[in-house]
DNA sequence: TCAAAAGTGTTATCCTTACACCCATGT
DNA sequence: ACATGGGTGTAAGGATAACACTTTTGA
């Protein structure tokens, strides 16, 4: 054990979610998502990479941090590493010779009133449009109308459903679905995009060659290589990070209206939220403080206006919006 | 953005924290991790380790069940990617010509009956060897008398305590050691590792050049590169999972009694638990049933034999044991 | 005066934590 | 009989989730 070995020529790529919402400031927020190139007629979307280049950099955030800002301009706030990517089966296009190339994903987020110097094809996207069956804020998304008959047909013809130790197909899908009595759980966006990838749903899955079941509906707007798996993981891991810690600080803007909050805090993690509840459980948390002005920019009665309590820090393990199941 | 890049001569190395519990079927168990070489005069204690080969594998996982299978004979159950780490400063040892190497560090979970075939010189250790100060199961550990008066002189002596926006050295103290009325929150393994690491204070901070504060008392054994830093984020990370997800199972025997599933949930999270409201909380989170058997090896009145109630993944989203502050 | 949004009061229920005592076996 | 560990009942307090109503502004 512990071999050495030959350097191999593996290429290290860093590819980054770059989060925002836009619109924070008043009451239509909007998450977003940083891509380096829209979709167009003859490529898809994809988040802003870039090779990792150990000679320059000494860390991989170093090095991240250094090319968003020379690419885009974007400053970015909060940065966490999620996951790496060694998959060569998924990165495969059809007549690939193995590039071998490892991407490692991350999560950064920033605020969405950034210019973008230097780079005239990047824009902020809503994530919703890559991935709609996780925008439960005005009710059940209407994609899943289309979606679920489509996953049921696919539980259904499962081979040989396997003893207790694994999951069935259907057994997922109430889990991550919420049918049949299960809960919607917000937080699993990844999971549940690896269950549309295994059931061929997305096109992604079918660039290794499966067969595209008949007449798919689309399920999102398709992203380059692995991308949109990367995006999930960073949406799946803010939406629960938000509950223990006060990263929904790093997205708005510095003072803001508790309605405003509310709003940012569905936006992001896809379910409407209860209005009293959420306000004693930001009180109780005393993670905002007033700053004594108004808003009157509102259309009805005027707001007080709120800050983050940096001290918060200090005083408790884990200050989050810990928003349960219903509040 | 997204250019393409000549690729690297970087060489990606898999290292795995090897998680097991000795003697989970008694009542004192010791929660172990698999050492490639144990430590020696010549030579500090290192995880096993192997390279990864993009040609033979296709995923980093399928390589690392593949070697680690090959050469210690060991079969792993539970696996999880914990971080990769790019950092060059880290890895350096003095007079080295920067090789390059990233480390992509995971967590895996086995039983600790397994012979240790082909490996002569693998063992599995106990992990608190390593993180003496994370072992509160028989309340205070000793190392924190010689470990917290540093950490405070060191946290005295912080230049320009920094605004709001940062936690000063005693904060962070305060938060992740539990002193002057703060928490000890067994989760943050990673988080104290490296703050002790910033004071100083473990022998691994010393390679890259820090001063050596005079007299410095053992404060665990040291390992190999960031070999002990890969282990502190898995031992948080198995902490923190255990809560929501069954994990523990994974290093049970098929069946145990509720003393023996108290004592590894006790040996993993390094805190006592209360009997009582253990029991209520396994029982009400229905994750085991009883098999009708009873063990009278207990020395005193025989005691009922569980199982793992595999039904409960298709029940509730989040099962584990979900131990509280006091629990 | 009315629409639109801000802001508050109260209660039932469940979960967490803490308390202390009885039971079945081997020696 | 007694030591050893197994196993239970109950109650206080706090957190969660659900309920509907009042207040302040701009148009």
């Amino acid at each position: 054990m512990t071999k050495t070995s030959h350097p191999l020529p593996v290429e290290i790529g860093l590819t980054a979610a770059i989060l925002a919402v836009s619109g924070a400031a008043d009451d239509t927020p909007e998450p977003m998502v940083l891509v380096a190139r829209p979709a167009s007629a003859t490529s898809e979307a994809a988040l802003p990479s870039g090779p990792f280049d150990p000679v320059a950099h000494r860390t991989f955030e170093i090095g991240l941090r250094a090319w968003v800002a020379e690419q885009t301009g974007v400053p970015l706030g909060y940065v966490e590493q999620l996951y790496t990517f060694g998959d060569r089966g998924r990165h495969a296009q059809a007549g690939d010779r193995d590039p071998h190339v490892v991407s490692v994903g991350y999560l950064a987020l920033t605020r969405a009133d950034t210019k973008l110097t230097q780079a005239p094809e990047a824009a902020f996207r809503p994530w919703y449009s890559f991935f709609p069956w996780e925008d439960w804020r005005t009710g059940r998304p209407e994609v899943l109308d289309a979606l679920l008959p489509r996953l049921t047909a696919w539980a259904e013809q499962e081979p040989g459903a396997g003893g207790p130790a694994r999951l069935s197909r259907r057994e997922r899908m109430r889990l991550l679905f919420g049918v049949e009595g299960g809960r919607f759980d917000e937080d699993s966006v990844l999971e549940r995009y690896e269950f549309l990838y295994e059931a061929g749903l997305v096109p992604e899955a079918r660039r290794d060659g499966r067969a595209a079941p008949d007449g798919v509906p689309a399920l999102g707007q398709p992203m380059l290589n692995d991308h949109r798996r990367i995006l999930a993981t960073a949406m799946g891991r803010l939406r629960a990070k938000m509950k223990y810690r006060p990263v929904i600080f790093e997205l708005m803007p510095q003072t803001f209206t508790l309605t405003a909050l509310q709003r940012t805090a569905e936006a992001i993690s896809g379910r409407h939220l209860h209005k009293q509840n959420f306000r004693r459980l930001v009180e109780a948390s005393a993670v905002v403080e007033s700053t004594g002005e108004m808003s009157r920019a509102t259309g009805g009665r005027p707001a007080a206006l709120f800050r983050f309590r940096r001290e918060v820090l200090q005083e408790r393990p884990a200050p989050g919006l810990r928003v349960g199941a219903r509040v």
